[in-house]
DNA sequence: TTCTTAAAGGTCAAAAAAGGTCAGTGATGA
DNA sequence: TCATCACTGACCTTTTTTGACCTTTAAGAA
């Protein structure tokens, strides 16, 4: 496809897929003046091209030598991870479910004991049900255990 | 990273790293002379990056002989981990000194990268501020970082 | 001893250097 | 034609960097 963000996305994902660990990092002031055009197309692309749902994350800093970090999400659209993120997607999750969802993913080696451990701390209803209502409390906890999915599916750490 | 803060902290910390005794002395003009920049981005870099969340302690004095202390606090001890908690956790915390307190037990080797990001991403304004106002997200915050330090500190896993 | 001065470091606000957001306009294709 | 996608510009937030001005201290002069 000839238009601009077509050919922005090719050249990131290509920069991608040359680079080690799965991940990259670039200025959007730099970026925009390659491809001659306004910097908030930069974050059109990256909104519309490389989301969490098309298996990326994008995280940035701003200010003084700020950038954009683009990693790869280690999991492919019909793959098992991103269905359960789907039906994750703004809905409620109770501790039960997401303490079978965390032993699932110790039995399958995808996280240690410890990170078990603390995960199920932190989602715990005497932690967040202190504060929220039993449904505020499941709608957090699926936030959180999206979080937790994707966390686990980058591919620049480890 | 590019930017100077960056550099001069890393500079900072590899000296640390070297140093007997987690300690180091050193001039605040002189340091400035070797990266020529304005005295004050040293203290810029000492405030930002220099915590006491991150685990350390600065101190200096003035005049004549004049000089600028930096102190790496490990906290393995047992005590000072009741000191963390009693002192850095209040009834309400910031994602900002989260995330402090979370790098700084990365640092120390109590938890892992994988561990860091995991509880960061779990933690953020962006997740939990959502559904409660600020305050109410940092009071939760404040409960979720105690119960991570429950967590690390227990003897019977890993 | 007391005063003076030079040699440190400290503070703060303004400027600069990034990236973010959003509404609106133009293009495109079913 | 009209709904969706692409794109821009104006304005905002965050982080870094600098400079002007302030305070403290040691050393030496009076």
């Amino acid at each position: 496809m000839g238009n601009l963000a077509d050919r922005i996305e090719a050249y990131l994902k290509n920069i991608l897929g040359e680079s080690e660990g799965g991940s990259v990092i670039l200025q959007r002031g730099f970026l925009a003046e390659v491809f001659s055009c306004a910097p908030s197309q930069i974050n059109y692309v990256l909104t519309t091209r490389f989301t969490v749902e098309k298996g990326y994350l994008v995280e940035s800093r701003r200010g003084g030598g700020g950038f954009l970090r683009i990693v790869r999400l280690g999991f492919d659209e019909e793959s098992n991870f991103h269905r359960i993120m789907n039906e994750l997607l703004g809905k409620e999750v109770s501790q039960r479910r997401a303490n079978n969802l965390l032993d699932n993913l110790f039995e399958e080696g995808i996280i240690s004991e410890r990170e078990t451990i603390l995960l199920k701390s932190v989602l715990a209803d005497k932690i967040i049900g202190e504060s929220l209502g039993d449904t505020h409390a499941a709608r957090l906890r699926a936030m959180m255990m999206k979080e937790i999915l994707i966390g686990i599916s980058r591919t620049d750490i480890n």
